[in-house]
Order: C-alpha cells, then structure tokens, then sequence
DNA sequence: CATGGGATTGACT
DNA sequence: GTCAATCCCATGC
C-alpha cells in the first residue's frame, strides 16, 4: 500500500521518523528504510536555503514527489519533498535493509554482501537504479514506491541523532536510525554503538 | 563564461 | 585515520 500525499504534506521531521520502516521499490528491486534525514530550508545546510533556482525547483514543489541530485560527481541521492507547496523541505533516504531483488542489486553494486549493497544514500540508489530522470516523479503514483509498513511488522524502535556528512547546521537532531538495524550508514550514532554486541 | 564546493564512497596508510 | 574521483549547479566576473 503506497503512501498517499497527505503523508507528506506535514512537519518534515514527523515525515522523517516515520519513513523508518517504510518500503522503497523500484522495478524488480525494494529495501525497507532504516535511516533517513531530515533538510529545511530555514537551516543552511538544506539546498532550499539558498532560495528557490533551477535546482531546488523540486523541493519547494507538490509535496509527495522525489527530489533526486547528484553529488560529488558520482552519486544520485535519493529525498522525498515534504511540507507544502512553497517550503523547501525533504527527508533524505540514507539506507536501506535490502528485501527484494538482491541478486540484482548486487550486480549493479559489483559486491556480494547484503549489509553493503544500500547501507548509505549513494549506495542504495545505485543498488536501486535510481538515477537524476526521476528528479521531480512522483512517489504516490510514480515509479519509484514508497509503501507504509506493513501492519503484522514490529513498529521500529527510531534513535535521533545528528546528520552526518554535511559542513553546515551540525548540531540539529534530524538523523533518525531504526536502533536494531545492521544496515545504519556508517557512523553509527553513539546510542546504536554502545549496544552493538 | 570560469570557478569552487559538495546531504559520498572506496581504496589506501 | 587520509584522500581522490568527478560533475552539477550556484555564484561572480
């Protein structure tokens, strides 16, 4: 069952949280989401800061549809545009456990284990073959999918923790992780560390 | 039109 | 722990 617009169309960080545990499909292949962030644009470290041009196009857009860029040259991150028309705003998927179509995901990575195939936001599109074409496509009647949990799977236990890999707004909570998950990017926050057998 | 930085990854010391 | 790869996009001349 895909969520419908009205999921995303609220608090970008209730958005955030409650991606965890939601399903990512495209085509042949689907991970269940154990990381995401969240970008505003009232904080520098969102794209949307800098206001509305060619590229943050999509985030100020319809709520519901995928804002997809490129980043150091070499990979497509995947977001979902949330809050309403007008504000720049969009959850980041950062990883994914991998529970659809592994054998191809491993083709398109070149590597065998599962726990490296969607374990950060550059890997996971690849894995997923998601590239900059579905910039602005729609996630509710698009062809990417993303599907609420289903209602028989345990709710995720969410640690929030700070967003890693950026210069900007360091110290805002918005990294949200599911805390029982082998498939979190790396670093793990220090709450998933601590408990790690 | 030229320039510089980046929501990353994988390889290497 | 460090570092290069590589290209889109925003900015500035």
């Amino acid at each position: 069952m895909r969520l419908a617009q009205d999921f995303y169309e609220r608090s970008v960080h209730e958005v955030a949280r409650e991606l965890i545990g939601c399903v990512v499909r495209h085509g042949e292949t689907a991970g269940r989401i154990v990381e995401t962030e969240s970008y505003h644009m009232e904080e520098p470290a969102c794209h949307a800061f800098a206001g509305v041009t060619e590229r943050t196009r999509t985030l100020y857009g319809e709520p519901g549809r995928a804002y997809v860029y490129f980043s150091y040259g070499i990979h497509s991150l995947l977001n979902a545009v949330a809050e309403g028309e007008g504000v720049g705003a969009a959850v980041l998927i950062r990883a994914l456990e991998p529970v659809d179509g592994v054998e191809l995901m491993r083709q398109r990575r070149g590597l065998a284990r599962v726990e490296d195939l969607c374990s950060g936001p550059g890997k996971l599109t690849q894995a997923l073959g998601i590239g900059l074409p579905l910039n602005g496509s729609s996630l509710v009647d698009g062809p990417i999918e993303l599907l609420r949990r289903e209602l028989d799977v345990r709710e995720p236990r969410v640690v929030a923790a700070e967003r890693i890999g950026i210069t900007k707004a360091m110290e805002l909570p918005w990294r949200f992780c599911d805390a029982d998950s082998v498939h979190v990017s790396r670093p793990w926050p220090a709450a998933m560390r601590a408990r790690a057998a």
